[in-house]
DNA sequence: GTAAGTAGTAACCTTTAGGTTAGTAAATGA
DNA sequence: TCATTTACTAACCTAAAGGTTACTACTTAC
């Protein structure tokens, strides 16, 4: 029984884990949200601060963060049309997980500059 | 000036956090290094924990989490040949990352699911 | 004698995320 | 007047990750 329920939790776990990297496991996801994070709020000026991303890829990643709740997209209807993406607040529930992974990957590139620097 | 050194440090978080997922970022490679936590240890019996994954993959994932110094590939020649894949301690350093992937994973199937409920 | 398990690899194919190019229509700046 | 900016989209293409099938050579179990 014990065991039943642990393999569950497991099994959990792993759905949870597999979720999480489908949502932000994306190319440019996380780097998009950074950007709103900095107040890049209009579709060009995102795409300015993005090195390398097309408007094709940034259109569709606003899209899929626009449906996971992470942003609103408000379109004043002046001459010309002005579109701002706003970040909502569901974003800094990825806190965590951004700061987790910027920390880990520091590291891990201290580390290969330090193997680097042994075989020299 | 200031600002000089914060778009630096913005930059090189974003660098580590394209580290971060260009290493842990694949489809199966966070279910690797879990199935090896769980003591999982020969190459078939991770294959069996892990539904859906092909020898091929498994054996490339396996590759990349040696060369990165998570996994550590031990052969005993024997007849037959045994081998082993343990985990090295370096592995222990993603428990955050992995554990904060997890968490929120949970909460946003939870979000996901009272949202449909409202739908309802 | 044969089926299944050991740890993979080779060769091939498919899917899909992402990249490229071109174009919209209206407005502003040089 | 011509180029540029706005916020995109359509159509197309590429690369790479991953999937499939078949096979190795040896051993044990039935």
């Amino acid at each position: 029984m014990e065991n039943v329920i642990s393999t569950e939790k497991c099994r959990n776990s792993i759905k949870a884990l597999e979720d999480a990297m489908y949502v932000i496991g994306g190319k440019w996801t996380l780097r998009v949200i950074i950007a709103l994070k900095d107040g890049h709020t209009r579709f060009n000026d995102i795409q300015r601060t993005i090195d390398g991303i097309s408007a094709k890829v940034l259109s569709s990643v606003l899209k899929d963060l626009e449906e996971n709740g992470f942003v609103k997209r408000k379109v004043d209807i002046s001459v010309p049309v002005v579109v701002e993406y706003e970040l909502l607040s569901y974003a800094e529930t990825l806190q965590e997980v951004l700061s987790a992974l910027v920390s880990w990957g520091e590291m891990h590139r201290e580390k290969v500059i330090r193997k680097q620097e042994e075989l020299v």
